[in-house]
RNA sequence: CGGGGCGUGGUGUAACGGCUAACAUGCAUGACUUGGGAUCAUGUGACUCCGGGUUCGAAUCCCGGCGCCCCGACCA
């Protein structure tokens, strides 16, 4: 992508309203814009990375053998009297609206009781059990405070995976499987060395659920961490019980503040019951759908790694979810020879199948320099007239302070 | 939802109750320049969030609303 076609703009400041660092920085960079509080649009930068987030998810996702669907923003009411969650006593984050007959319908801020009540048309054997579905869905959520960016949203994608299981046992093992998968994609993302498995409040239907908490002081969460166990405790549940079903001691606990990244837990039959959602088994005796339910904000993923790795120059995003490879920059000559030079490298690094963003502008090279800094992206290759004269061009990972010289040839088999 | 703070060109700021609302940045045009947001010139751009009130006179004071941020509560 040439930048002189890139959709978007970078600012020197930031709105002031915006104080969390992972609004000023991808509002300055150009990769969200504000629409009012707790929702935000993306703009091309910021919907490419939202995407690679979205795509390591949905590869591991797949790879537990649970499969794509979308399911739908406006809800019947009715599914939602039966769990008794349509109340806004039970449930306070509901957006609602009607129709124009005045029917009353929500937009859905989770999913499980209409998928739940779609499964009854898929699910009647113990043949159509276990089922593992997942989506990628906008969740509408009417929070009172929506905080810190794009950390915590009034409209946002989540990634919800339910499964449905013909019995505990068989749950369980998904579940593990589900935690595994969470954990690899928290390492895809670069966020694995600095994300917890923590032990949080099971709820009514078991005793823990878990959640994946990443340490950042822009968290609102309290954990507390065993570092050798590599486990946390949320706060929510700490106590001496707790601790000693975890084998962990207290003194080995060190406390910090932390995001939810994402969480599982067993939802058992509390809608499969209130749903009559079943199946029949081998004996021809009825039987309850166990199930469980899966959750990863791929927003607030992107903010947290936006807050977790940037610096005082700007974004510094991990190659496998940055929104391109390499930012190519041509300090440009009179004459248009560097122009063409950096021109040809663009067409043969997008030919290698490399996403270069080429800043192709006819701009004083400061002024470059710092919009790379700003957009973060993890190399940043430079050609000039002086490079040119020995086939050469500079590369500098935005993680390090200093750059390196390779010739073209050596840089093209490096990257 | 309780508490606190703040609303002025696109953005960031300034302006004692008193002159045509100022400065920077951005944007446009031109000159000059090309390895860290350079410089200069000329432009452009604001019913000072909305509605009332006080006053000879309101961006400024008062009341109400709306919006935004922060702390807390809440967060299946």
């Amino acid at each position: 992508m040439k930048q002189s076609h890139l959709f978007t703009k970078t600012r020197k400041d930031a709105p002031k309203d915006e104080v969390s660092k992972n609004a000023q920085l991808l509002i300055r960079a150009g990769f969200i814009h504000k629409e009012m509080a707790g929702v935000y649009s993306f703009l091309p930068l910021g919907l490419r990375t939202l995407n690679k987030i979205i795509e390591v998810i949905r590869q591991e996702m797949n790879a537990i053998g649970s499969q794509e669907i979308t399911l739908t923003a406006l809800q019947d009411k009715k599914n939602w009297e039966k769990t008794g969650r349509w109340d806004d006593a039970v449930l306070d984050v509901w957006f609602k609206t009607k129709l124009k007959n005045e029917t009353e319908v929500g937009l859905g801020s989770t999913h499980e009781e209409e998928l739940t009540a779609l499964m009854k048309d898929y699910i009647a054997s113990y043949r159509d059990v276990p089922r593992y579905v997942y989506q990628f869905q906008t969740k509408f959520r009417n929070e009172t405070r929506a905080k810190s960016g794009i950390m915590r949203c009034r409209e946002f994608v989540m990634k919800d995976l339910y499964s449905f299981s013909a019995d505990t046992a068989q749950h369980d093992a998904f579940y593990e499987k589900v935690k595994q998968a969470y954990i690899k994609i928290f390492e895809r993302v670069g966020l694995g060395a600095v994300t917890y498995v923590t032990f949080a409040s099971g709820g009514s239907f078991s005793k823990y659920s878990h959640e994946f908490q990443t340490i950042t002081d822009a968290g609102e969460d309290l954990i507390y961490i065993d570092e050798k166990k590599k486990i946390a405790v949320n706060k929510e549940v700490l106590n001496d019980e707790v601790l000693k079903d975890l084998g962990v001691r207290r003194e080995d606990l060190i406390e910090k503040k932390a995001v939810e990244v994402g969480n599982i837990f067993n939802l058992s039959t509390r809608f499969s019951d209130a749903l009559e959602l079943s199946y029949v088994d081998q004996k021809g005796v009825k039987q309850p759908v166990i199930m469980g339910s899966y959750g990863i904000g791929p927003g607030r993923v992107m903010g947290t790694i936006a807050e977790t790795f940037a610096d005082d120059k700007g974004l510094v995003w991990p190659e496998s979810i940055a929104p391109f490879k390499v930012h190519l920059i041509g300090i440009f000559d009179k004459e248009g020879k560097v122009a063409a030079y950096a021109e040809q490298l663009y067409s043969d690094l997008t030919a290698k199948g490399i996403e270069v963003l080429y800043d192709d502008r006819d701009l004083r090279p400061g002024e470059k320099f710092a919009d790379a800094d700003l957009i973060g992206l993890p190399l940043r290759v430079v050609v000039s007239e002086k490079l040119m004269a020995t086939d050469s061009v500079e590369v500098k990972a935005r993680t390090n302070e200093t750059a390196d010289i390779k010739t073209r040839t050596e840089f093209l088999n490096y990257v």
